[in-house]
DNA sequence: GCTACCGTGTGGTCAGACCACATGGTCGGA
DNA sequence: TCCGACCATGTGGTCTGACCACACGGTAGC
């Protein structure tokens, strides 16, 4: 039923018997974010692998965002689970796009579904009860209106990003929050670039912090469909205007 | 204003180097699915690194979807690029639910948000004009009706999957159909033990194709409000029969 | 003409050797 | 007693070289 006999089992390449093996702990609950992974040495030696399989297979938890290396010795050394989501998220999209797996429309797209329920369920949430969860949110809001000191679009940029995550952590689901934000990552070069030719960029960033304060304010007041009208005006318009979708990633010519 | 003086820029470790080399390339063109890859000995020889650290950048490209190794000699063989954005939201959801990072629970949920949407779509455009996109969706239904074949559970299951994944894939968003193959994917387990545990099969499939027979008809009716409604009722319903969210990777007992 | 063979290049893996680094203990002096 | 310098230790990061299995493609022999 599973196994036929004894022998085979060990068709998978020795970095996956690694990676099962870290799986398989993570599902069983000895290994939690926090703890340490044994060394590469260790785990070598304790899986019959070699070094370099091991490093393959840590390699792509790396990637994945679920350990932190680092160099050295004491508690901080070491592999260490984390459970940073967002970080493999973004490389696996920005990587698709690049590739010509993902057209930056969609991207942007995708990123407008996600946000859209992301402000309805807030929307529905601070119907029924007040949402503490949005002061992160309206910090920054705060942050970026900050009188007499004008931001640079760059330093904008970074906290409207900033933004958009604190809605999305606020909705409380983690993996809209995490795809959210590997997808704005992903097509922030292109982004930034939209920016960079904006012929007047004081309007555009006045119209963005007001937009802003008006989805807020049709999330705290419970109305879901005003709050989902005005969060696709805002990635829609912003998108259009830079023109940021029909950015390519290849260049067609030369 | 960059660097400091001449050295340093190679602060970034050896495998990065090679991941940021491929990158670039497919970002100007130089790469393109279907391309091969260098060998990972001329590789290493071109960028001044060990092959070691190729093969981890390698490994990091294979897992995110982006390249397929094969060994021999050929044209099949070698690293070639392509472009399989699934497997690597596959991978990255399914550590991150083992690892703690995603609930069961949000990843239903983002599933049914980003499939909303996609029937939303498909409803919107078949009001406009009949949709043939949706033919290989049409034809995985027909398969799970046969009359006289009596599919198991586990067949059923990889046709219902089949079915939506095709129902992505016809909204023409490639970024959204990836994320709900890799969401759904990563939680196949979970979904098949639900399935096996279910008192009566016959009446649940029964149920389940006549549902996806009425998301079509709301979808060809041009209804999206009612496809929306399907959809949402169809995915919550199952999740709900099976318990799927409420299962934990985690075994808290002994 | 066909078959069997073998050279060649590929990824897959391992072993061993360094390196830089961060820690934590030890030893010496104040 | 206290404190600073020193160094042994263990970690990840990297490179080198060596095999292996495999798949192709040409070649020699039938």
């Amino acid at each position: 039923m599973s196994a036929a006999s004894a022998p085979a089992v060990d068709t998978a390449r020795a970095w996956e018997t690694v990676l099962q093996r870290i799986e398989s702990d993570l599902i069983a609950g000895a290994l939690t974010p926090g703890d340490h992974l044994p060394s590469e040495r260790a785990l070598a030696a304790e899986l019959g692998v070699g070094r370099s399989s091991v490093r393959e297979a840590l390699r792509v938890l790396e990637v994945l965002g679920l350990i932190r290396t680092q160099t050295g010795s004491g508690p901080q050394s070491g592999a260490i689970i984390i459970s940073r989501p967002s970080g493999g998220m973004t490389a696996l999209v920005r990587l698709q796009v690049a590739a010509h797996g993902f057209a930056v429309r969609d991207v942007v797209k995708t990123r407008l579904v996600l946000e859209s329920d992301v402000v309805t369920e807030l929307a529905r949430a601070s119907g029924a009860a007040p949402t503490p969860a949005l002061a992160p949110a309206l910090e920054i809001l705060d942050a970026m209106e900050q009188p007499g000191d004008e931001l640079t679009r760059d330093e904008f940029l970074t906290l409207d990003q900033a933004f958009h995550l604190a809605l999305a952590v606020a909705s409380g689901n983690e993996v809209i929050a995490a795809m959210m934000a590997g997808l704005r990552e992903s097509i922030e070069a292109y982004v930034r670039v939209g920016a960079s030719v904006l012929p007047s960029w004081d309007d555009t960033s006045t119209r963005l912090k007001a937009e802003h304060r008006a989805i807020v304010a049709a999330i705290e007041a419970g109305d879901p469909e005003l709050a989902r009208t005005r969060i696709r005006d805002h990635i829609e318009t912003y998108h259009a205007e830079t023109n940021v979708s029909s950015i390519h990633p290849h260049r067609e010519d030369t």
